[in-house]
DNA sequence: CATGAATGAGGTTTCATTCAT
DNA sequence: TATGAATGAAACCTCATTCAT
């Protein structure tokens, strides 16, 4: 963001999202999102600096709400935290489809080329999946000896990649929400069990 | 258009595939892809019709491989079964990094956009999986009623959701491949059981 | 357009000028003439109808001021008066190294331009040294006959071309300001006795 | 220059000098001197890097050319000497009044941001014109001692500052351009003596 | 079959100017 | 009077595609 915080920004990104959700961030034009949000092309470039400052803003959006939401989350069972945290950042893009379409395809551009403050959110909730996932494995295992970062980090990315492929499925099909979701968290659930009572290689 | 047989179109798809890792299918040149064969540029249009249609033979290309290796597959145990299938996925993708990468970011484009003849091999893939799948179900479920197509391709979709992120993080970290691919197929096979045990909704 | 009289019309040339200088007319943005003025942007155009006006009115104030000090110049020797006006150019230029950049710049611009009436100054300048230097030829030239006015022009305007080149070299290097001065005239004077001593063609 | 030379190149520098002659170089569009020149917008990038790089090359063809020239002069006698080198340069700009006029427009562009390479020919052609100025000093001066650099500088500066403006009148007035040349060499060899006479600051 | 020079449509971004406050 | 947020036209440059050789 530039200059002015506020409303217009925020309807911007909404705009944004919708066209990315449609076009694909390449090929999304910045006049379309200008059109989108009914304000003029330059307008756009009084809140953003550019196409990508776009894309990084609404990503952060994303993430700073979802921190908050996670933030709430203050379930004392570690697994059944786990369980919520993958039931509120699925219920946040299932609500937002035009934002969750643009999550499947573009999400890895905010990663790769975001500057460090705008992922402030994202490390933020990460960091709540880690710990919870580090309690649940601490849980499990009567040994306490920890478990690599490394195989945290994996069993994470890997839940994080059901919640993805869940919610493509959703945008794909006409199941309801709140099936995909059930399933989604079943089996996340026992990807979780597994993972944390395995040796730790 | 015309794809004239032979060694060329490989090793064009070849180049593609490590052009389109470095820059993604849309910034990705066609000039670029064309040096990186060693060919003139025009020459990729005697095999290709455009630069979409090399994604789409490259896609093609894999899943035509990836489904003649899944028929090798014959373990009768089906879950056994779907778990080689989804390590065959994992190291097909695992053993051509370059490729990964464009799996990783471009594959909708696949999905979106290619014509159903170059799909046939996907087409063939899937089907292989659902068919494991719904025989895990039936052997699970001694009611012997079939779970609705949906839930299947749900919970499919999911786990390939999986595969997908643990391939994400092979090629972000320096865990080996086996580790990961152990642990993907731990996580995946807990969640099929999840899956299959669950009374379908 | 309409141009109030008073300060804030001044200031903004002032703050033009240097604008001017260290951007060029074409590259210099009105925001940031407004910005160094200390006004809003759209101020500006409470005193001047455009871009173009401001650089019209800056040259115009620049001669009007000059035919000032041309006027106080009487020395009746045609040529010590044309040396002083000579002087007289210079000095108003080195003393305003932000504005001499820009006349050295975007002068012709105003000479394309401009509108007569804003010409008034430069007109009258010119005029002065016209005369001064016919003068000085029919000083030199007993016979009394004319010298074309072409002549006459050129001759000037080799002399013009002269202080603007000294004038460029005051800017960019550090030499005193008197010096530059000193070898401009003495190479002024002798350029103008050749000049006028030459038959005629 | 990026990948040809040849004909096409030096077709689109003079094309170039025509729209820059008549919008300026800011003004001036890419596209315009691509018509101008019968080739297509991309065209131009194939040999030149952008307007920026034409105009450098553009000078830079200009110096080169009239470094050679320059070479050619061997008068004997410093003064005639300079006097052919002033000769010379004003004819090669009075013979292509396009060029001309970009070069008074615009050639401090070319000083201030061309890289070193492409000023090779200027420097010679300003090492020219320095060494006869030196030599003319050192005919007069018997004493022997050099003039100090800056007050060669500066007189060299204040000649060139005659042929430019003579040229500009050549350009704004129907004086053919040997009459012009006429006057602009007796009014400069009258001031290259005044400059090489006076004591040395 | 093979080439790569040539094309030109199209997108991001800038900035002079306006006008509601 | 004064402001500065908003506008949208305009231009540089890129690159997929073609076609003469």
């Amino acid at each position: 963001m530039r200059k002015k915080e506020g409303d217009k920004a925020n309807e911007i990104l909404n705009a944004a999202a919708s066209v990315f959700a449609r076009d694909g961030f390449d090929k999304a034009q910045v006049s379309a999102i200008a059109t989108s949000a009914g304000v003029g092309t330059g307008s756009i470039y009084l809140y953003f600096g550019g196409k990508g400052e776009i894309l990084q803003s609404l990503f952060s959006r994303f993430w700073d709400r979802l921190a908050v939401e996670m933030t709430k989350l203050e379930t004392p069972d570690p697994l059944l935290r786990l369980n919520d945290q993958l039931g509120v950042f699925f219920e946040q893009l299932a609500s937002d489809r035009d934002f969750a379409r643009t999550y499947l395809r573009d999400h890895h551009r905010f990663l790769e080329f975001a500057d460090p403050p705008s992922k402030r959110g994202y490390v933020v909730c990460v960091e709540f999946g880690r710990r919870a996932f580090l309690e649940v494995v601490a849980h499990q295992d009567r040994t306490g000896h920890a478990p690599s970062p490394a195989s945290t980090d994996l069993s994470q990315a890997i839940l994080f990649g059901g919640v993805r492929a869940s919610l493509e499925f959703l945008l794909n099909n006409d199941t309801p929400a709140e099936i995909v979701k059930t399933r989604m968290l079943s089996m996340a659930m026992a990807g979780i069990l597994a993972a944390t009572r395995d040796p730790q290689p």
